[in-house]
Order: C-alpha cells, then sequence, then structure tokens
DNA sequence: CCAATAGTGTCTCTGAGACAATATGCC
DNA sequence: GGCATATTGTCTCAGAGACACTATTGG
C-alpha cells in the first residue's frame, strides 16, 4: 500500500515511527476452570460406584487472597496468545496435554483484583478421569481437585414497567481433603423493552480467591449448556467406558436423573462400541464403549 | 484477615506496597459487530419487499489499514469494563442505547495489530432496523451499513490416524453504496483422540482491516447458532412487525427458506398478538406482533 | 437362587416438516 | 375480479418420556 496519511506517512513509515502511547494498559490472565469426573469408593461390592464432578484448585501461597483458594491461572506473556497461555497453565498446573479446551469470557469488572488492573480471559478445559491421577497430597504445590456441587437456591421474576427482571440464585459448594469452600452466586437477566443484560453477582463467598467463584459458575453453566447438544462429555471419559458412566456423568453434570433407554438412543451416535465388557462385577457385564471418532454427521 | 505472607506482611501492608511490575502489557479494546436487518426496495406495490442482514462498518482515517473498513471500536480505558467500553462506542457510533449485547470472544492473536501488542474483546449488538436510521450519507464519519451476505463455499472432512480435521469455508461479502469488500475465512476443527480444537483462518481479504472478516464470521456464526433457540431475533424487529416479516429475518440469518406453518408454531410463545394491522399492502392486510416482555417459560 | 445392573421393546406425546385449503384488502 | 399475501388445518414422521420386560453375572 502507498496510501498516504495525513501526516503523508505510508504505511510503513507509520509504523516505523510509532510509538505504543503511554496510555494504561490492563494485565491479562488466563485462569482455567479444569473439570474431571471421578468415581466414589462403594462399600457394597454389587453396587457401582457413584460419579462426582472435579475442579482443580490452588491454595494461594502469596497476597492478595493470601491462604484462599483459586483457579490455576497466569498472566498472558507478550508472545503469547490467550490460549497458548490457557495451555501453558493447563500443562503446568494439571501435567496434561492436548485435552478439550474452550475459552470462556472475559472478565473485566472493575477491582476484581486488589493490585492492579487485571482482565481474566477464562477457559474451561475437560479432563478424562484416566488421564490425571488425583494427587491429593501433592501438597508441595498446593493443589486439590475440589468436588463441585451446584444446586439451585432460588429462582424469581419480576416485573417492571418495560419488561422483567429475572435472578437465579445458585450454591457452589466444593469439597476436598482440604475442606469446604461456599459461594452463592446470583444471575441476574435484565429484560427492558429493547434490550437484554446478563450479569453475575458473588452474594457471598467463603474460602475463593478473587471473583473465581464467579468465574466457576460461569463455566458449569457453559458445561450444562452444551452437554445436551454436543459430544462435550465424552472429553471427560476415559478411552473405555460403560454406557452406564457416560449417563452418570451426563448426571451428575446437569443435576438430574435421566431415563436409561431414552438416554442411550440419545447418545447412540456419539459412542462406538467394543467388543469388551466389564468383569468381576457382582452382577451382568456390560459392554464398553468409545468415543465415536468419526465425529457427527 | 490478618494472615501475613513470607515477608511477614499483611494483606493490607501488601498491597500499600505493592508496585505493577513492568511486564509488558496488552491494548485491550472493544471491538463491536453491530447488525441490524433493513428492507429492501421493492418496484411491484404488489409484493413485499425482501430483508436484508447489514453491519456497520468504519473507514479508517488513519494508518494502519489507511481506507480500509472496520469495525467499529475502541480501547478499553482504565475505569471501564470491557462491556462498558462496548456500549460507549455502540453510543458514539451508532448513536443507539439499550440494545442487545452480547459478548462473543477474545481475539488474541500475535501481530493482529501490526502497532503493538492489542488483543481485542469483541461483541455483538442488534439493533432494530427503526431504532437508527441509515445515514448513507453521513460522510462526516465515513460509516455505512453493509449488506451481509454470507456463502458456504466448500465443506471437508479429512481422516487422520488419531480423528480427523474438518474445515468449512465461507464467503463473506459486503455490499454499500461505498462499494463492496470481500472476505474467505475458513473456520477448522481439529478432532484427536482426546482434544478439539477450532480455529478460524481469513484465507483471502480484500477491503477489511486487521482480522475483522474473522470476528464477523464469528459473530454471525453466534447469531446463526442463537437464532433457532432463543429469542435473539426479535431484537432486530421494530416495536410493531408481522410474522413474515420475523420469518423473513430468520430466513435471511439461516440463509435458508422455512415452512411457513412450522415456523409461526414455533414463534408462537416469544411474541404477543396486537390489535393493528398492515394497511394499504396491495393484499389481504396482516396482523401486527410484538415481543412478548413477559419472557419465555 | 438372588441382588444388582445391563440391555431392549413399545406405547404415547410433542413438535417439526410438508402441503393443502381457505381468507381478505386493494388496485 | 383476481393478485399476492395471510392464516389455519391436518397428515406424517422422528425423537423424547415413561415404563415394563428380559438377560446376565458373581456370590
Amino acid at each position: 500500500m502507498d496510501l498516504l496519511d495525513r501526516d503523508g506517512l505510508t504505511e510503513k513509515q507509520f509504523l516505523e515511527q510509532y510509538r505504543a502511547g503511554d496510555y494504561e494498559r490492563p494485565s491479562v490472565a488466563a485462569d482455567m476452570v479444569i473439570f474431571t469426573v471421578t468415581d466414589t469408593d462403594e462399600d457394597n461390592y454389587r453396587k457401582l460406584p457413584e460419579k462426582e464432578l472435579r475442579v482443580l484448585l490452588i491454595q494461594r501461597g502469596g497476597h492478595p487472597f493470601l491462604g484462599r483458594w483459586a483457579l490455576p491461572g497466569g498472566f498472558v506473556r507478550p508472545n503469547e496468545t490467550t490460549e497458548q497461555a490457557a495451555q501453558r497453565e493447563l500443562c503446568e498446573e494439571a501435567g496434561v496435554d492436548h485435552v478439550y479446551l474452550e475459552q470462556l469470557y472475559t472478565f473485566s469488572d472493575l477491582g476484581r483484583d486488589p493490585r492492579t488492573w487485571v482482565m481474566s480471559c477464562s477457559y474451561m478445559a475437560l479432563i478424562d478421569s484416566g488421564q490425571v491421577q488425583l494427587k491429593a497430597g501433592d501438597d508441595a504445590d498446593n493443589a486439590a481437585w475440589f468436588k463441585v456441587s451446584y444446586r439451585l437456591l432460588r429462582e424469581q421474576k419480576e416485573l417492571t414497567e418495560t419488561g422483567y427482571v429475572r435472578t437465579v440464585r445458585h450454591e457452589l459448594k466444593l469439597t476436598s481433603g482440604h475442606g469446604e469452600l461456599t459461594a452463592v452466586v446470583e444471575r441476574t437477566v435484565t429484560n427492558e423493552e429493547r434490550s437484554t443484560a446478563g450479569s453475575f453477582t458473588v452474594i457471598s463467598n467463603d474460602g475463593l480467591a478473587f471473583d473465581h467463584a464467579k468465574i466457576m459458575v460461569y463455566a458449569i453453566e457453559r458445561l450444562r449448556g452444551k452437554i445436551s447438544y454436543t459430544d462435550i462429555a465424552l472429553y471427560l471419559m476415559p478411552e473405555l467406558f460403560t454406557l452406564t458412566e457416560l449417563q452418570q456423568v451426563y448426571e451428575v453434570i446437569m443435576g438430574k436423573e435421566l431415563l436409561k433407554a431414552a438416554f442411550r438412543r440419545k447418545i447412540a451416535h456419539l459412542v462406538e462400541e467394543t467388543d469388551h465388557y466389564t468383569e468381576n462385577a457382582g452382577h451382568r457385564p456390560s459392554r464398553l464403549y468409545r468415543k465415536n471418532q468419526e465425529g457427527l454427521q
């Protein structure tokens, strides 16, 4: 291009003389919500173990929020994209590579980090339970997998002159050997005549750092939303799994029970049957399936 | 909190002595994909006008990309969130307030801005066609509404050892009185055994600045994806509209024709009938509807 | 044999697709 | 009157919900 701007410069000349202004710039962090699913221990040899949704948290070793639990994350560096930063964190903190990774949302509330101006570009990763061993005692890093419980507390719709406001309040409870963290997060959707705006507010927060309760709730909502029309749940499964196990994963994420027959029909095209079966259960063995790698449709 | 960190500082003391490191930080811009729908002029008095999807672009008056067309946008300032920056742009560039606004994605590819390190937090806004008059001749600002045409060029699925790669190529054509811009964007989904990753690549680009072709394609895909299971399309409609007009909006966004009877059943719960009718058409008048403000379900 | 789970059959209900039939203002 | 669109009716088909029935293991 040889167009000249108002100062008579070509684009090349312009770029050579360009100095980044000394406007204030934000730091940008990539924060990771890393989910996996694990089995509970079961006493009765005949009963199947139940599934639990778990998320990886790291205990902060310095101010601010010293001692509280935070999502794994770190600042994005000048030579990488936010996604590369997320991949890097995933490697460093969970020791995994090549997993399902999806950008969620960029949080930029003022004062969300008491130190300085920090935006958080959040990502969700889904890890196969077999891929990472839950190193519960890995206190070197003070990282732990917390069991996620996400419970509806209140649902309310209030009419206004020009529309309505809908608030949904959930309790997020995180449990691990390190104790229990609880937060209450409210999602508000304000609907006026020609507009809608949604937002999340942290009502109470016991043990979580920054606005990470909000980010986690956002991630859970995304996971719930996508599970019923994508194959996203399969990234949480090991190489081989039974359909009952897959159904349990759906149930623990959706927070409700599903009917066996209907579930099997619905996800049939997402999986591929193998010739392997479970063994040594106190009941009829179950066929093992794998993810359908040919892709959907 | 009175916990002390390694240096024996309380959180308050820590924050008082905290100096933001001199790590390099990115600039963050909020870029807006602002959609609206307009009528074409129709010669035959009896025929209904057709609908067109339009997007607001601004011709760059300085380097880089001098003379090319860019999405409205601007840098996020230290005292505002990305969403507030988006609202501000919306006011400044389109002169509207209280419209549908949704965060899309944060783009952070290296070198996406030749000047310096800039991330783009992109938003999609939907504007009622009556709300903004298409000031086609408003050259003061060199802003123009471009008609959007988004056409599938190629679709391909290639199997690899461990999965598959799926590429979908679309042509984005933007037309206005200022001429025609064309870009070809490819969406690639790489599916390996335990992971998936998607990305957009700009194959060719004639007339658009930065990576804005990519952002626009992302917005169109989001709009298409959400239109069939949300009431998002209604934010593109004026106060009163006919069901045929609404159907045309769905059709122009989805890029395919719909059956009238099925369409009406499907969106019945999203609208409210009024006692008004269209007049002076060369055919049977049509009942006018409005958006159902009571909300869904 | 029994506990516990695996796996299948089928009836119903709902919603979308397809197409037809009827209704109506305006030139 | 008749063009062009508006509006409704109904048949069919696919998929989800609901429930029941049969099949298999290890103890």
